[in-house]
DNA sequence: TTTAGCACTCCCGTATCATGAGTGCTAACA
DNA sequence: TGTTAGCACTCATGATACGGGAGTGCTAAA
């Protein structure tokens, strides 16, 4: 099953082509191909072949072939080489971060978008992985009596407050022991490390605190892994530029599935584990997006896998230069997001 | 230019049929109308009437007739009258406010989503007005020696918090003293009633702290008032299910411009002032929506006006039902928020 | 003032047809 | 044996024509 160097060179014609035009390429078109001296005649001989071996399909007889997924599975695994990208493009990218703003939640948006408009696909932002984030500090602040703030600092940053309500008559002094008692403890857990058990265990430590304690982590890791369904996304609109979906039906079912979020699990999934993450048409659960490809990689800060950056276009993407943009991008972020946290913290 | 009572009744009917079948109404069909004792002919004569006066245009010879922007305006000012929901439509919305969520940011966000689910329009909420905002209280709270929390704790619940940078050596006594003078003196303030001025003239109890709650007091109202061009759209693909919008062009430019969000101008700052505004089609600034209506209504927390809810549609939208969704949302919206909040006050 | 009647307009869906891009197959060629 | 030229065949696409139908405006009669 393994192709032959001519048949790869003939495939690679025909993605490329696809991906440029996204009409059907006949074997004519491909025998004037510079790199390829053969007639058509003997190009349509092993464009059968690749039909029957499943890298091309044919919508109709008369009609040029396609790429099928498994085409682009293979092209994406075995023939692509990594696009560079032009000093324009890095100095606009450069000159994109080089701008000063001290919201984390707000550069992760903006790059996205910049991704979108350099890449004139939809791109979306998953939310940071929560087993990045490790707690720095708790502290309870009296706002009323009966009522405390609480205020978790991250590696990430502040991230989270809620009011938490408190037996009345506790003094300032006493809240101001619990928070170190609590930072003491949990400083650089991970989220999922603070189980009920070792809350327990703090039991005697805590006294009368530990019930609103108990509370107070419960919202803190529920808004904290709420979190994790906010994904969001940029630039959809610009899919309707696609010649596949010229048929606003179609373009409907789309966007709705991208508004309801909730079908991007496979992608979203194999995000979080790996650098990169190439879902290609079929391979998304949801048929509605058996014609879009999902392209993700990961941004670290610190060295930590915090979350990813990802890119949605019709399966005839430009995965090569995707693929450059979303490594470029993710880098960037990542140092620029690692910066901003440590001068934070010092 | 007053119209008679059988004309009224003629434009009534029309646009009642246009905006339910979005297609050029014709004489014969009025005729039928059961209201209407008329032949199509005498119908026909009024129609040209009224296409005379403005009310009517016809996309071509030989099509029947749709109402104009200037039928809608006149409709929605002088001839409709408010829909009433279904028990079913209530109790569906009762039941959407009962969930209980914290976090005032999500609750209005799901209002949108359910109203934009109710309406099959396009949904967006305008961010709370910033001078509804009041200060409650301002906490300084250390977490390294040179930097502090700030938090401060509004009307609307904490609404910001940033680190800033301290002088070294501060004592966390000290930074509670300033906490407690920063909020005798700004409780109650609304967010532009902190002049440069003010803090001026406290710089004597202030002493040393002056130049760190400069920056501190700066970042707060950056954050406030940034948040001011946080429109939020929900449910935008839903527009594409109008024939109004059945060629992919035309919704792209139309999806486009929503994603660009600077061009609701009108209806917003229209929003701001009104209990309900409504923008139809050529009104709107940007000739790209100018088939579209805009409809939004503020909602109120404790008496005050804090931001709006907006409805997005063709310009054949259902005026009547949407302003009567719109009006049960905002009020049960306001009334939800305004419990949230005095039980977080208390 | 209303209405019936009629000629006229024009969109729209359908059918027809020519065109052209593309294929598969066969036979000749290197 | 692999490659290519040639040819018949397929089928989407676009242009054109055409009939039907919905609608109009006008005129004349009720």
């Amino acid at each position: 099953m393994s192709l032959d160097l001519r048949k790869i060179r003939i495939l690679q014609a025909i993605i490329d082509d696809y991906i440029l035009t996204a009409s059907p390429v006949g074997s004519r078109a491909i025998s004037k191909h510079p790199d390829i001296n053969l007639s058509s005649a003997t190009i349509r001989n092993e464009m059968s072949d690749l039909e029957e071996y499943g890298y091309l399909e044919q919508p109709h007889t008369s009609a040029g072939r396609i790429p099928s997924d498994k085409a682009y599975r293979y092209y994406v695994n075995s023939m692509m080489q990594r696009a560079m990208l032009t000093e324009d493009e890095l100095k606009f990218i450069e000159q994109h971060f080089s701008r000063t703003v001290d919201d984390a939640d707000k550069i992760i948006r903006q790059t996205a978008m910049v991704l979108s408009d350099m890449t004139n696909y939809a791109t979306m932002v998953l939310p940071p992985n929560p087993s990045a984030i490790r707690l720095r500090r708790i502290e309870l602040v009296p706002v009323t009596d009966g009522k405390a703030l609480v205020v978790i600092v991250t590696n990430l940053g502040v991230s989270s407050d809620t009011l938490i309500r408190i037996p009345k008559g506790i003094t300032a002094d006493r809240l101001h022991q619990l928070s170190n008692m609590l930072t003491d403890n949990f400083a650089n857990c991970r989220i999922e490390d603070i189980t009920a058990n070792k809350i327990a265990l703090m039991t005697d430590i805590l006294g009368s605190g530990k019930e609103y304690i108990d509370e107070m982590l419960a919202r803190f890791k529920g808004t904290i892994l709420t979190n994790k369904s906010n994904v969001e996304f940029f630039g959809t609109s610009k899919l309707l530029d696609y010649p596949e979906y010229s048929d606003v039906d179609k373009a409907k079912a789309l966007l709705d599935t991208i508004e309801r979020k909730d079908s991007f699990k496979t992608a979203i999934s194999g995000a979080s584990n790996l650098e990169f993450s190439i879902t290609i048409g079929s391979e998304n659960n949801d048929p509605i997006i058996k014609d879009c490809s999902v392209v993700t990689a990961t941004y670290r800060v610190s060295g930590e896998k915090l979350g990813s950056l990802g890119v949605i276009g019709p399966t005839r993407m430009d995965y090569s230069r995707v693929l450059a943009l979303l490594e470029h991008f993710g880098k960037s972020l990542g140092t620029v997001l690692t910066n901003m946290i440590d001068e934070e913290n010092n």
